[in-house]
DNA sequence: TTCTCAATCTGCAATCCATGCGAATTAGCA
DNA sequence: TGCTAATTCGCATGGATTGCAGATTGAGAA
């Protein structure tokens, strides 16, 4: 099945709704705790690609006294299930993402903002240098710039052709 | 230009030898140590993706004394000269690899062997999704199991099948 | 509804990886 | 040979994540 075609098919992707986490835990043999399903309507839709730390900011206006470790604890279990997917773009924290469908990211070098992509023939790719490897799947992680970010270059390298001060941007940046 | 062909061209693919590298070194008005030395040497031709422990555990065998922090600063000096690529298979810590080539890597999901592949046409993906991204670059990340895993696997699954005790493997995977 | 117990939650300690810092040392040029 | 900035090294620090143990609670059984 075309992934671009389930897209259009439900709001948000391949992602269950809360009700289907819930009926999916229990199937598990896991329970329901408020905590969870708190945790599981802030994903729900959920396209930022947060890390447990801001999930666990999110989730703590909602429920002051949650603790970060019961929001790594539910992310885990929900990607132990398959309901989620843990995405390292190399900026430190693991970020997660309620789209289970194939895709894959890319990442603003200026920002560290993260998008979905979908690579036509990503699982089709010719691959030389395997020397027996069996490769069971890809992952593929662009980076460049986003479009606020080349915006705010553009108008920093105007404002230095004018002789104004030029401002430092850009967080670390690490992997090549 | 073809980077097979460029492989064929010097014994490791886009390596530089110690001597040059120390050149580079001074060349960007940086001193050339001993410690430097040692760890230039190690890295030319090392095929194995090390990280910093690694490569530490095996300059301390020629050099004992040298510095963890030392090792570290070197790598990172390498990398920001374009004389080496840090790259992240979701293990933890951060892997060093000298081939400068155009290339991607496979990881082996039992094991956490790491090799370098070679993607035909990996920088002619069709992106869909980008929504004003400027994609400046792609890493692929596989991910398998390597020749002696699988054997490994087999191994143990025909054990089972005559009825003996099957033997957990696998250390900790954590990206999708 | 109440009981029961394993699953869960929470907070804190511990771990792993990586970097900041400052004093002592040294490469490389004059 | 001497100078000086770069480098080394060890220790402390910081961020992300996991281990642990006691208190709490979901959800099936009675």
């Amino acid at each position: 099945m075309d992934c671009r075609l389930r897209r259009g098919a439900t709001t948000f992707g391949s992602v269950k709704t809360p009700a289907e986490l819930t009926e999916t835990f229990r199937a598990n043999g896991l329970k329901v705790t408020p905590q969870r399903q708190l945790l599981f309507g802030l994903m729900h839709g959920n396209t930022v690609h947060p890390t447990a730390e801001a999930l666990y900011a999110e989730a703590s206006e909602r429920m002051p006294g949650i603790s970060l470790r019961t929001v790594y604890q539910t992310l885990t279990d929900l990607a132990s299930m398959g309901e989620l997917r843990l995405i390292d773009v190399g900026s430190g924290a693991t970020r997660f993402d309620p789209n289970t469908d194939d895709h894959h990211h890319v990442v603003c070098s200026s920002c560290g903002e993260v998008r979905d992509v979908y690579v036509a023939g990503s699982d089709r790719l010719k691959v030389d240098g395997l020397d027996g490897f069996t490769v069971e799947q890809a992952s593929i992680l662009f980076s460049g710039t986003c479009t606020a970010c080349a915006a705010e270059v553009d108008k920093v390298s105007r404002a230095s052709a004018r002789g104004e001060e030029r401002k430092p941007t850009n967080p670390k940046e690490r992997m090549s």
